[in-house]
DNA sequence: CTGAAAGCGCTAACAG
DNA sequence: CTGTTAGCGCTTTCAG
């Protein structure tokens, strides 16, 4: 096998070398790729010969010209946000390549202006849209006020988002997203049931939906266990600067055992408080965040966070994609997938 | 602008579209986007017009069938790896797409089979060849004894490496790679600086060349000031484990005052031994890791450590291809990039 | 400087 | 079940 592929020709074989060799005409050469179920049995065996002795593949742009379909699907990319532990991304689009290159997909990357406006990533989807480059988007960023979604459903585009159409409802594009409220509860529960009955909710300003979400379920929880949370909830920025200061304040104020906060990023914010106070996260004060970082999973002594199923996700977009690419079955709108708790040592 | 782009046809409109717009042949057009030059003002302008009111893109698969080219660079992705604090490649796969647009080139992630042993990555590679879905490759991980280059090479196929050639010295193909030497010799230097004088290294086994190279950046400096470096050094695993366990012995056995680390994992097994004996990170042993990850700007107080210059590798890599597959210009075969030091708390 | 003709490799539609 | 015909949208000859 290695033997056959292992010199590329100086340009590959085509449809017609093919039939050619196996003695047919190229249109049932294409069939037997394409449709093998309409061939002879013996027709088709010769003709995989033919395309395994010249190592065959049909040309992509040849294909996508005549398909009008590219395979591809695009996703914006942005810039690492520094000095967070928000880099999930990664993992994220991982799992997307592999899904989709289950179905036959390619994940096609690009980058909107540097603006940080997400109002300038539109030329770039449109651009790879009028250029007939990709056939399909995800999204990855739908907070509220997030124009992509509108953008995409006026021109028809074809996408799928990770996460919800907080804008509105009863959007009609299909979406997955991870249900924030159950992660945060998962950790509430955790803490409570080791004891902990003052405990702190750190997240973000209220305009963040997917912050409110995750507050929900904290504050749920300690409500259902009848547990006070008066005074114990601070609303800050996505910074370890802003977890600091408020769990400072929170430990002075409210005397907390253990905090629950909407990122990584918070919690560590609270770790850099209990060191500079000598306190030990874990037997002395409970943290727990959100998104299993790498920062999660390496800090001394390990940090508790929710992790959000994002193999699942990938597969779930794909899923989507390919129901709204090919053959619509069954349209499932939205789907919502529920996230785990991983406990170490801050906890 | 806005305006003429806001709503996507049913079927965008082609050169033919253009053309009789403009009152021209299809020929003039295409000339008009590829080589304007060769336009009387007049046309040009005129057809420009025509181009922007229909709003008009080249068909990506057309093109790419005529010039059998697909504008596209393939960037093989591995699967992160879980509890370590090696997630940078999405700060360069950022950067790269960032470039490659710059450039016109668009950026196609695929994974290989997910056995982890790098020959299974081939067949991917071979496909996106073999169909013309990409122009070039970009690879990332060519440590001692990995085949993708020769294999590459061995089929001709245009790629530029992010790292050198480890293998053989005087392998042909471009490749752009980062100074670790200089990377830990700015990080002892840092510490002899800051007194410290038993300085110890924790790095990786001594078949990974390019452990061996960041670990003579620290030796060569110990040497440079005059300062013993004997049973001061530590080859292990790359996790978090294996360098805190590393960090105890050594702290037992050759009472350094600082660590020098190949990596920020490391670092952060020895911050986990300094936790468990009570040792203040910075005011009593200085500890410097290496990759500047999300994880050393953002654990307390602070990971000093070493910053690959992504942003430039990746224009670097970005001008190899392009010399590659452009009009070949004063072929540079090598290009290597010196890192810097970002001092934080540790240290 | 502009236009006409040809064809890249493939698949959809139809004919045999 | 297999072959023929046509054409996707573009660029590369080559004439005018």
């Amino acid at each position: 096998m290695s033997r056959i592929l292992s010199r590329l020709p100086v340009t590959p074989p085509t449809l017609a070398d093919v039939a050619e060799r196996a003695g047919v005409s190229r249109q049932t050469v294409s069939n037997a790729v394409n449709n093998p179920e309409l061939l002879r049995d013996d027709t088709l065996q010769r003709v995989q010969e033919a395309i395994a002795e010249l190592g065959y593949l049909p040309n992509r742009a040849a294909r996508n010209l005549r398909t009008r379909s590219s395979h591809l699907v695009g996703l914006p990319i942005k810039a690492v946000e520094e000095g967070t532990a928000n880099a999930q991304m990664d993992r994220f689009v991982h799992s997307l390549v592999e899904a989709s290159s289950a179905v036959g997909y390619h994940v096609l990357l690009f980058t909107g202006a540097q603006t940080g406006d997400p109002e300038d990533d539109l030329p770039g989807y449109d651009d790879l849209l009028r250029s007939t480059a990709v056939d399909a988007f995800v999204v990855t960023d739908t907070y509220l006020g997030n124009p992509q979604a509108d953008w995409l459903n006026d021109r028809r585009a074809p996408f799928v988002a990770f996460g919800r159409p907080w804008n509105d409802p009863d959007a009609r594009h299909p979406w997955v997203d991870v249900d924030g409220a159950a992660g945060t509860e998962l950790a509430t529960t955790h803490l409570i049931d080791k004891g902990h009955e003052r405990i702190a909710w750190i997240g973000w300003r209220k305009d963040s939906l997917l912050g409110e979400e995750r507050r929900a379920g904290w504050s749920r929880t300690m409500r259902a266990r009848g547990l006070s949370t008066t005074g114990l909830a601070s609303r800050v920025e996505d910074t370890v600067a802003s977890g600091r200061e408020a769990s400072g304040v929170l430990l002075d104020e409210a005397h907390p055992s253990a905090f629950v906060c909407a990122s990584d990023t918070l919690a560590m914010g609270v770790l850099h408080t209990l060191a500079e106070r000598g306190l030990r996260a874990g037997p002395d004060v409970a943290v727990t965040g959100f998104d299993d970082s790498q920062v999660a999973q390496v800090v001394p002594p390990g940090l508790t966070s929710v992790r959000q199923p994002l193999e699942e996700v990938a597969v779930e977009v794909v899923k989507a994609l390919a129901n709204l690419l090919g053959p619509p079955s069954g349209d499932t709108r939205g789907v919502l997938l529920t996230p785990t708790l991983v406990v170490r040592g801050s906890s």
